[in-house]
DNA sequence: TCTGGGGTCCTCAGACGA
DNA sequence: TCTGTCGTCTGAGGACCC
């Protein structure tokens, strides 16, 4: 289908003087599960964290005829449905997919920017002499991703990735109380005809308005993309701020010169994670932080980078969220000085209310060893000891992971009953596992 | 017995140096 | 020497995305 003068016509092989897709792969978790569990095929299915205090990731059609939608917990998802098959996910297996799809798109164009695993945007401006029109083209990804990968997935063609990507939502299949029904798969927006298809959406398609810059606009008494468009761009401005309220003007009137860009350089690399129940006392909370110091270094050293800033992330039982951070000069890649620094950011908190949550993020990230004195944080070391020089050993300890697995070794604080308990990739993304002897913690 | 994890970007306040 | 201004950096938090 497509949005242009020649509607419910064969589109013309016209020329396009910029065209980009959006790629969106349909409910991507759990259908690389029905891949391996076809028995689940038109079942309702859910991937995501299936203990307490988990949450849903992806859910199938069936799924979400009953309401079960992703970030909803899987307690409610429970109640809503309750014939649904909860799968824990399988983060990895979902990365090596995702590798392949987006091998995929890169036999028709170099220019591809993946969004997550599971979407991407593709500049096909300079393939089409070879590949055809970009409608064409994107009808032919999609059938190539269903019959090499067997997985299904909307395409959106529009001058702009905006657009590309409100239009692959329009392509989508819809869950009905009625059950599934099928999409249209691929949405062309022609050049021309950008604010014919826009400005009828509501305001919450513009990419960026969620529920609090939703309820400011409302408030100017509008509803539609269109309305917000007719607006001077300073009373937006005024109502959500400078750079929002401009950004969100010219998304409206249909402006968005951003480029495909496939080497997006990372900004941050964190972890964070739910314990099943509340921490309540400092020792527990320093054995989680070196579990998460030792997972954000490792990740640090496998990228070649090192992080200036360290960000330390306590959500407390009542789910107060505070963050503390520290930048230093220099950069560190050490998972001990990491360590120490996360600590002196826990030591000027209190943690009586009990710990749901501790994350440590690295961002300010350079080249490692690009910083004329690689920094081990030993002028933070509250017992004024140092940090001893880790370099070599994590070196090796980089070899043997590589080699025989994450857990194969650890810090001496993470062994447990003769194991290790490192972060696993797949690990509690969705939430802390069900079974309460892989959580540190017993109920209080 | 509601509320994950990994990110990016923006805003605002305060500190600091020119 | 003091004060005000401006730009920049940092820290904290919020909003949003998948």
């Amino acid at each position: 289908m497509s949005v242009g003068p020649r509607t419910g016509e064969p589109a013309a092989p016209t020329r396009w003087a910029r065209a980009v897709l959006h790629v969106d792969m349909d409910a991507f978790y759990v259908n690389v599960e029905l891949l391996r569990r076809p028995e689940l095929v038109g079942r309702p299915v859910a991937v995501g964290g299936t203990g307490r205090r988990g949450v849903v990731a992806s859910a199938s059609y069936e799924a979400r005829a009953f309401g079960v939608r992703s970030a909803m917990p899987t307690a409610q998802a429970r109640r809503l449905c309750p014939a649904t098959v909860f799968l824990a996910g399988d983060h990895a297996r979902y990365g090596e997919v995702s590798g392949e799809v987006m091998a995929l798109f890169r036999q028709y164009t170099p220019l591809v920017e993946p969004l997550s695993l599971d979407e991407a945007f593709l500049d096909v401006t300079g393939g089409q002499r070879l590949f055809g029109p970009p409608p064409v083209l994107a009808a032919t990804i999609r059938a190539e991703v269903a019959s090499r990968l067997g997985l299904p997935c909307c395409v959106g063609v529009a001058p702009t990735k905006f657009l590309a990507k409100l239009a692959s939502q329009a392509a989508k299949p819809r869950a009905t109380p009625r059950g599934p029904e099928p999409g249209i798969g691929v949405m062309v927006v022609e050049p021309g005809c950008e604010l014919a298809f826009l400005h009828p959406l509501p305001l919450a398609a513009l990419w960026g308005v969620g529920p609090a810059t939703l309820a400011k606009l409302s408030r100017l008494g509008i509803a539609s993309v269109g309305e917000l468009a007719a607006l001077p761009e300073r009373t937006v401005v005024s109502a959500v701020g400078d750079a929002v309220g401009r950004h969100l003007h010219a998304l409206a009137c249909g402006r968005d010169d951003r480029p495909v860009e496939p080497d997006r350089a990372v900004k941050s690399i964190g972890h964070e994670e739910t314990f099943p129940y509340d921490l309540v006392d400092r020792a527990a909370c320093e054995r989680e932080l070196v579990r998460l110091a030792d997972a954000v270094a490792a990740r640090l050293r496998r990228q070649r980078l090192a992080a200036r800033t360290l960000t330390l992330k306590v959500r407390f039982g009542g789910f107060r969220t505070v963050t503390r951070s520290r930048t230093v000069t220099g950069s560190t890649d050490s998972a001990p000085a990491i360590l120490v620094e996360a600590r002196s950011l826990l030591d000027t908190l209190s943690i009586e209310d009990g710990v749901r949550l501790l994350g440590i993020s690295a961002s300010g990230l350079e080249v490692a060893g690009g910083s004329p004195a690689q920094l081990s944080f030993d002028d933070l070391d509250p017992a004024g000891g140092g940090v001893p020089d880790w370099t070599e050993a994590e070196r090796a300890i980089d070899a043997i992971r590589a080699r025989f697995g994450v857990a194969a070794i650890g810090p001496a604080a993470l062994a447990e009953g003769g194991g290790l308990r490192p972060l696993r990739p797949d690990r509690g993304l969705w939430g802390p596992d069900e079974r309460p002897s892989d959580g540190p913690l017993a109920p209080p």
